[in-house]
RNA sequence: GGGAUCAUAGUCUAGUUUGGUAUGAUGCCAGCCUCGGGCGCUGGAGGUCGUCGGUUCAAAUCCGGCUGAUCCCA
C-alpha cells in the first residue's frame, strides 16, 4: 500500500471526450506511476508495481509449469555481439542507447543498453549446449529493456525503458520450436482474455512488422477504446537465424552436428496500459480481481460513540477474508468521510467494496458493492465469501463481454480502397480485408491512411464472429487489386 | 520537418492589454466537528512569477535569446 494517498479530487477528464487526458489522469491520480524529467521514463509507484507483481506471479507460475526456468542477464551488450545477426542489429540500432565511456575514459568497445537480449544470451548458449540431451533449453527473464522513444511517449504503452519478460528457448528441430511458439502464444492469450478480460485477435505479423531476426512472429492484437490497435504479446520463431551466426550446435542422436531451432517471446507492462484503457471508466480504474492489489476494500461507517465497535468488526471481517486468501484492506482513516473513501477506492479500481456500520452489525449483514456497475446488495455474513466469488466471476466475465462487443462493433470488412480511406478518416477500428502479400502495398496503404497490417489471423475463427470473410467477398488486395492470398487486419496502432 | 498556443505555491488559477512585489480555490500542517456517496469551522505554513539577458526609478507585466510543455499540420 502506498503510504500517502492524495486527497485531491478524482478524475476530471471524461474517457469519452478526452481519452488521452483521461488516461494520464488515471495513472497519476490513482498512484500507479509518476514522471521524472527524463522524457520517456516513468517511476512505478507501489500501486502500479503491485499490479505488475500480480501479472508476473501468474505468468511466472505458468512458465514454470511449462518447463521454463528463470535467469538473470546483464543490461549491457557489447556492440560486436549485437552486431552478429545483421538484420537484427539494423532493426534495433535507431533506438539503442549506447554507453561509450567509463568515467572520463572512452571504452574500447561501445556497449548497448539492452533493447532485447537475444544476442547476449545466445552468445553463451554454445557453452551450455553440446548434445541433444541439453535440449530443449527453456529460459525466461524478468527484466527491463531500453529502446529510445523520443517522438511520442505514453506511460506503459511507449516508454524508453519498460518492464517485461523475455523467454528464450532452443530446440532440436523445427517442429518442436513451432510448438513452443504456439504454446506460449496461447498461454498469453488465455491470460489476457480469461484473466485480464481483454479480447485479442491472434495471428502472424507481416514481414515488415515481424521481430527483426525472426522467421515469423505470432502476436495478439487488442483494440483500445479509441479504435487503435495495441500489440499485447508476441511469440517469435527465430528459426536458425541466430544459431548460425552464434554457432549454437549440438550432436543429435545420430551423432550428426546440427544447429538448434530457437524461439523468443515476451509481454510487457503494456498490459497494465491495456487494462486501464479497456476497462476504466469516468470514475477511474476497474481492475480484474486476479491482478487487483486490493481485491476487497472494507469501509467502516461509524460515529464517535461506536467507532471502536465498528472498527473491531471491520478488522475481524478482514481477518476472516484474508484467511480465505483474499487481498483485503480496511480503510480506517479518520480524516475522510465514508463518501470520500467510496470515491477514492472506486478510482483505484478495487473490484469489491464492503460497507460495515452499526446497522449491519446488528443484523449480521454487510453492504457489498461491485465496482464496474456499482450495484449494491445486502449480504448475510454467512453467504459473504460465496457472494464475493460470484461477483468476481461476473465482473470478469462482464468486462470481457463489454470489450468484445466493442471490438465487434469496430471491426468491419471493407474491400474497396476509397471506403477504406474514408473509414479511417472518420473513425478508427479494425478493417478486415484482402492483401496480395507484397510489402509495397502494405507500405503504400500506411502512407495513404496511417494504418498498417496489425495481424494476419491464423484462421477465420480468430476473427470476431459475424463477419462475412468468405472468398466471394474478400477476393482482391485492398491496394493493388490483384488476387488476395491473405485476409488481414489493418488498423492504426499505438 | 512546419505552424500555433502556453509557462505564476504540490495542483488548478486571477493579475499581463494600461509596469508599482501576486488573487482565489484545492491540497498540506495544528485543533475542533463526525463519517451510510467527494461534511463543516478556526488558525497556520507554502512563491527567486520557467531560465538568461535588455528597457525602466521600478518588470509576473514591455522586448529578445534559451529551455520545457500542449495542440494542429506534414
Amino acid at each position: 500500500m502506498d503510504q500517502k494517498i492524495s486527497k485531491e479530487f478524482g478524475i476530471s477528464a471524461k474517457k469519452e471526450d478526452n481519452f488521452s487526458e483521461w488516461y494520464s489522469q488515471i495513472i497519476e491520480k490513482t498512484g500507479l506511476a509518476d514522471f521524472i524529467s527524463a522524457k520517456g521514463f516513468i517511476v512505478l509507484r507501489p500501486y502500479g508495481f503491485a499490479i505488475w507483481d500480480l501479472i508476473k506471479n501468474y505468468l511466472d507460475q505458468k512458465f514454470k509449469e511449462t518447463g521454463h526456468l528463470n535467469g538473470f542477464l546483464p543490461c549491457l551488450i557489447p556492440e560486436s555481439l549485437l552486431n552478429k545477426e545483421e538484420k537484427h542489429f539494423k532493426g534495433f540500432n535507431p533506438e539503442v542507447f549506447w554507453v561509450t565511456s567509463s568515467g572520463d575514459s572512452l571504452l574500447s568497445e561501445k556497449l548497448a543498453l539492452r533493447p532485447t537480449s537475444e544476442a547476449l544470451l545466445y552468445s553463451i548458449f554454445p557453452k551450455w549446449i553440446s548434445s541433444y540431451r541439453d535440449l530443449p533449453l527453456k529460459m525466461n527473464f524478468w527484466n527491463t529493456a531500453l529502446r529510445a522513444e523520443i517522438k511520442s511517449t505514453k506511460p506503459f504503452i511507449r516508454n524508453s525503458e519498460f518492464l517485461w519478460q523475455e523467454g528464450h528457448t532452443a530446440h532440436v528441430d523445427k517442429k518442436e520450436a513451432e510448438d513452443e511458439v504456439m504454446t506460449i502464444l496461447y498461454l498469453y492469450k488465455h491470460f489476457i482474455e480469461k484473466i485480464l478480460s481483454i479480447p485479442t485477435i491472434s495471428g502472424y505479423k507481416s514481414n515488415k512488422e515481424k521481430f527483426v531476426g525472426a522467421d515469423y512472429t505470432t502476436a495478439l492484437e487488442g483494440m483500445m477504446p479509441d479504435g487503435k490497435a495495441l500489440q499485447l504479446g508476441t511469440s517469435h520463431n527465430l528459426g536458425l537465424n541466430f544459431s548460425q551466426p552464434f554457432d549454437i550446435k549440438f550432436l543429435n542422436k545420430n551423432n550428426i552436428e546440427d544447429f538448434v531451432w530457437q524461439t523468443s517471446w515476451g509481454i510487457s507492462w503494456r498490459l497494465i496500459g491495456a487494462i486501464i484503457m479497456v476497462h476504466g471508466d469516468d470514475k477511474g480504474l476497474i481492475l480484474p480481481p486476479i491482478v487487483a492489489p486490493i481485491q476487497i476494500i472494507i469501509i467502516p461507517v461509524y460515529k464517535n460513540v461506536n467507532e471502536q465497535l465498528v472498527k473491531e468488526h471491520a478488522n475481524r471481517l478482514k481477518d476472516s477474508l484474508v484467511s480465505l486468501g483474499y487481498r483485503v484492506f480496511v480503510d480506517q482513516r479518520d480524516e475522510f468521510t465514508a463518501g470520500w473513501k467510496y470515491n477514492e477506492w472506486e478510482m483505484k479500481g478495487v473490484p469489491v467494496r464492503i460497507n460495515i456500520g452499526q446497522r449491519d452489525i446488528e443484523s449480521n449483514k454487510v453492504e457489498v458493492v461491485r465496482r464496474d456497475n456499482r450495484q449494491k446488495s445486502i449480504v448475510p455474513m454467512e453467504n459473504l465469501s460465496k457472494e464475493i466469488e460470484k461477483i468476481f466471476q461476473r465482473l470478469q466475465y462482464d468486462l470481457y463481454c463489454k470489450a468484445e462487443t466493442y471490438l465487434k462493433e469496430k471491426t468491419k470488412v471493407i474491400t474497396n480502397f476509397d471506403d477504406f480511406k474514408r473509414n479511417l478518416d472518420s473513425y478508427s477500428g479494425f478493417i478486415v480485408t484482402g492483401w496480395c502479400g507484397s510489402e509495397d502495398c502494405e507500405v503504400r496503404v500506411k502512407e495513404n491512411t496511417g494504418a498498417d497490417i496489425r495481424v494476419i489471423p491464423f484462421d477465420s475463427k480468430d476473427l470476431p464472429t459475424g463477419l462475412n470473410t468468405t472468398h466471394d467477398v474478400i477476393k482482391d488486395c485492398i491496394y493493388c487489386g490483384k488476387k488476395a492470398n491473405k485476409i488481414v487486419i489493418f488498423a492504426k496502432a499505438y
